[in-house]
DNA sequence: GTCTATATAGGGATAGAC
DNA sequence: GTCTATCCCTATATAGAC
């Protein structure tokens, strides 16, 4: 069960290392690095500039010199790392996936009154997109030019995603705490407003809306919509 | 007044071609070629393969070997038409802003009700987004790599639409029609599903939801929010 | 394990024939 | 007004020194 945001926040950034030590674990095929202590530290700041440049210019107008650049490598050291660009998407895809699988995972699992589990599951949602924003920017941003495999987990996880809430709806429906509307198209209604609030960040700081309001008011948009009026 | 999809789309494809006409009169500097029917003609097979290939892989993934073949043009026939790539996306951008300004002026004026200028902005939005999905999609997907200039038109145009629907609701919110939330951040949530519409379009297909149809549910949503309660 | 120097190809841009 | 052939730079990728 999620309260707020610093709570969430403080629960899962410790585990942010062991994520990439997995990643490095799964892949050390491809990694010619062979002690896990640099490889790790190396792989932290290859996705971190990846992201930030990709997010700023497009991962396909990045270039493996701006890449160096910016990470602070040499082009021989990056490519201990991978064997050629695509291997940097799987990178930041396969890290992206291993956290949001775990934690969705984790959030949505043990409520019972659908009303509780609709706001914690937005909730789960907002609170992630909100410390990996940089990485769902991209997933969304590059979704289109993934490698096929990466495409293939990316819309199995886009799915994955909305059928937590179109069933959660479908479930209020019939224990009658919702009205009988389109679970569906209710669903992808509020991860259109999920996704807003990752690829249009700055538009809500400017607005100086928190995480924990924007959560608020989307719960109460949907409840108002699908409530059963008294 | 709009009334349907169908009766909107009569109105405004009979025009595409007088804006392609407009955007060759507008940038005759730079286009070498003198007669303007071929002019009108080439201009919409680049712009037409332009839209197609750059959101299928991303424009600066797209090469201009890629459009020649697409658009059945050759590479010094095309820079006839262009000084170098980025003025394709000038082309591009200004043919949609041409079209989008013209339109939302024209369908959100003389209305009084809050109530009705909401649902017809909506439509108006919906109905655009949809006959010209794929300059949306473009201008979306594109805007952090556009050059300055055309950047901030994008912005521009971006806030002039959230405006729009921040000022219906304030002036709903005045008349006591709606109920006194924050205006500005229904604005950004309505704006969000709107581009939901165009950005996942195939989604909406597969699950059979018409403009129509989603523009009723979009309304119905937003009012069901805001509305005074009796 | 990390660096610099270099090979190679691919894509933007142009010259000049027709 | 349109095409083909070509120039030249940039970016990926690799070889080999340290």
């Amino acid at each position: 069960m999620i309260t707020n945001y610093e709570v969430f926040r403080s629960e899962l950034t410790m585990s942010k290392e062991d994520v990439i030590r997995e990643l490095y674990r799964e892949n050390t095929d491809r990694i010619s690095i062979k002690k896990e202590a640099t490889a790790v530290k190396n792989l932290t700041r290859i996705i971190d500039s990846t992201l930030r440049l990709a997010n700023s210019k497009g991962f396909h107008a990045m270039t493996l010199r701006d890449l160096c650049a910016d990470s602070g490598m040499s082009m021989g050291g990056l490519y201990a790392y991978i064997r050629n660009k695509d291997d940097l998407i799987h990178l930041i895809q396969s890290h992206g996936f291993i956290i949001t699988r775990r934690t969705l995972q984790h959030y949505t699992a043990d409520l019972d009154d659908p009303r509780e589990r609709l706001y914690a599951a937005i909730k789960a949602h907002l609170y992630l997109s909100e410390l990996m924003r940089a990485w769902f920017y991209f997933s969304y941003m590059e979704a289109k030019s993934l490698p096929e495999p990466e495409k293939r987990d990316a819309i199995a996880i886009e799915l994955e995603i909305e059928s937590i809430f179109q069933t959660v709806i479908e479930d209020g429906i019939r224990e009658k705490v919702f009205a009988d509307k389109n679970a569906r198209l209710v669903a992808s209604l509020i991860k259109a407003m999920l996704q807003d609030w990752y690829l249009k960040r700055r538009k809500y700081r400017d607005q100086e809306v928190s995480v924990d309001q924007y959560a608020l008011v989307l719960r109460d948009v949907v409840e108002s919509y699908i409530s059963v009026s008294i």
